[in-house]
RNA sequence: GCCGCCGUAGCUCAGUCUGGUAGAGCAGCGGGCUGUUAACCCGUUGGUCGGAGGUUCAAAUCCUCCCGGCGGCGCCA
């Protein structure tokens, strides 16, 4: 292994060990006779000084002419310094210049939000980025976590589809050997299949969405948590999204502690305590009227009313039992009240909206026939998950959740982007 | 899809209202500096003003169309 220290590392080092460390240059400041170099890897940033007297000349000579973000090895004694950031640096005696930037590195002080996007590829390099990443990961990993401690089994589902979830406008399309094919949106229909074999089960895995939302919460690929429950109504579904979000609130205070704090972020396991207010559909619709909001029943509620809505609450709320010409076809109808149905929204509060879509699906054959019907779909398209109501059909319930949503909220993201690597927007599908 | 804003040097912008030979800061390049914190000081290179038409003696500037981007709405996670 070329590598044998990381920078994290080198900080709890004893003052003059001699070590030897690779990174790249991040920064570069000349004094004459003193060179100071910023040393950046994926664990920190040391100050590396480099002394003509210390260092010999020909090392002097290649820290004064390294250009920014090479990859360098150097070796030298840890020192304790208050003048250092973090209070240590390294006195270097050798600078071995391997991966050269060959040109002035583009990014810089000043550059734009265009700018940065366009050249994300060389932007991740970043601290904070790489922060928001480790975040990320941790998020996923938690969640993981904690659906398989709950019975939960991964399924992988496919990406190339036929039919679509939601309606066929927000599709994007594809020649698959002649025939039309389309990117999922959602993997929920093969999910219901699923759980007619493994009863509990979830992926991670991406969702694509060809709408021209032009917003800081969306992305026309994300990252798409999906769960679906056998047996379970509208009430079990809601428990296990409380549970879970908590999970992911409260597991990330503490794994992800040493980012948060350097991104200057709070989260804390009380923002996502359970039980979560829960109100309805009409509830809420009459909060909205008493603020005079112009909204009528059937309505679904646009990004005013949600903000207005997330006003009133300081934890994740769920909304639920909306009237179904505001769903999609598969949702339940509540039996008390046919005119809603059994499915439930998670705001997150402060504004940022919808983090979780979910609810009852309906199980009834005739009722699914009746519903695709009554919303001018082809029976066809739906053949196979018609035929899932034909053969020991049970009641069950499921969710999507948005990982980059999730992480927008807990992290007060200015633009959901942020929460990605590579994201891809309307206009961006490069680099 | 609808509404608004923007496009001038490698980057960030001024100049557009009121037409008259294209500017600053940063970066780069050359030089200086032994304690900086994305340092500082001196000098210096660098532009088909997003594109195409039009008006005019004269267009970065006024008009029309197009292209690209950003923000808001709708749609959604």
């Amino acid at each position: 292994m070329l590598k044998t220290l990381y920078i994290r590392d080198a900080f709890k080092c004893g003052e003059d060990s001699e070590v030897e460390l690779i990174g790249w240059v991040r920064s570069k400041r000349r004094h004459g006779k003193l060179v100071f170099l910023d040393l950046r890897d994926s664990t920190g940033i040391i100050q590396i000084a480099v002394k003509q007297g210390i260092a010999d000349s020909e090392t002097f000579m290649k820290a004064l002419d390294v250009g920014l973000e090479s990859a360098v090895k150097v070796r030298g004694k840890i020192k304790r310094d208050a003048r250092a950031p973090g209070g240590v640096e390294l006195h270097c005696n050798h600078i071995e210049v391997f991966g050269p930037s060959l040109d002035g590195f583009p990014i810089r002080k000043g550059v734009g939000l265009k700018f940065l996007l366009d050249n994300r590829h060389l932007h991740l390099r970043s601290p904070k980025v790489a922060m928001i990443m480790k975040i990320r990961a941790n998020l996923m990993d938690i969640a993981r976590r904690w659906l398989r401690e709950n019975g939960f089994i991964e399924v992988n589902c496919p990406t190339f589809i036929t039919a679509a979830v939601e309606g066929g406008a927000t599709l994007f399309k594809l020649d698959y050997f002649g025939r039309t094919a389309y990117l999922t949106q959602s993997v929920q229909f093969y999910q219901e299949a699923a759980i007619y074999s493994l009863e509990k089960v979830y992926s991670l895995q991406p969702s694509f969405r060809a709408e021209l939302s032009r917003t800081r919460r969306h992305l026309t690929e994300f990252w798409h948590l999906e769960v679906e429950m056998a047996y379970a109504d509208l009430y079990d579904i809601m428990k296990v999204i409380e549970e879970l979000v908590y999970a992911i609130v409260s597991n990330l205070s503490k794994e992800s502690e040493v980012e948060l704090k350097a991104l200057d972020k709070v989260v804390k396991p009380e923002m996502a305590e359970p039980p979560y207010p829960r109100i309805k559909y009409a509830e809420a619709l009459q909060i909205l009227q008493s603020k005079n909001v112009n909204i009528n029943w059937g309505d679904d509620f646009g990004a005013d009313e949600e903000r207005i809505l997330s006003k009133e609450f300081e934890k994740p709320f769920f909304v639920t039992h909306y009237p179904k010409e505001a769903k999609a076809f598969y949702h339940m109808p509540d039996p008390n009240d046919p005119s809603v149905c059994l499915n439930t929204d998670l705001l997150a509060p402060g504004g940022y909206g919808e983090i979780v879509g979910g609810g009852q699906r309906i199980h009834d054959y005739n009722l699914l026939l009746e519903r695709i019907r009554e919303n001018g779909l082809n029976v066809e398209d739906y053949r196979w998950y018609i035929d899932l109501r034909k053969y020991g059909s049970v009641p069950h319930s499921g969710f999507g959740l948005g990982i980059e949503r999730m992480l927008w909220w807990l992290l007060q993201l200015p633009h959901i982007r942020s929460a990605c690597l590579f994201p891809r927007t309307p206009t961006r599908v490069y680099p």
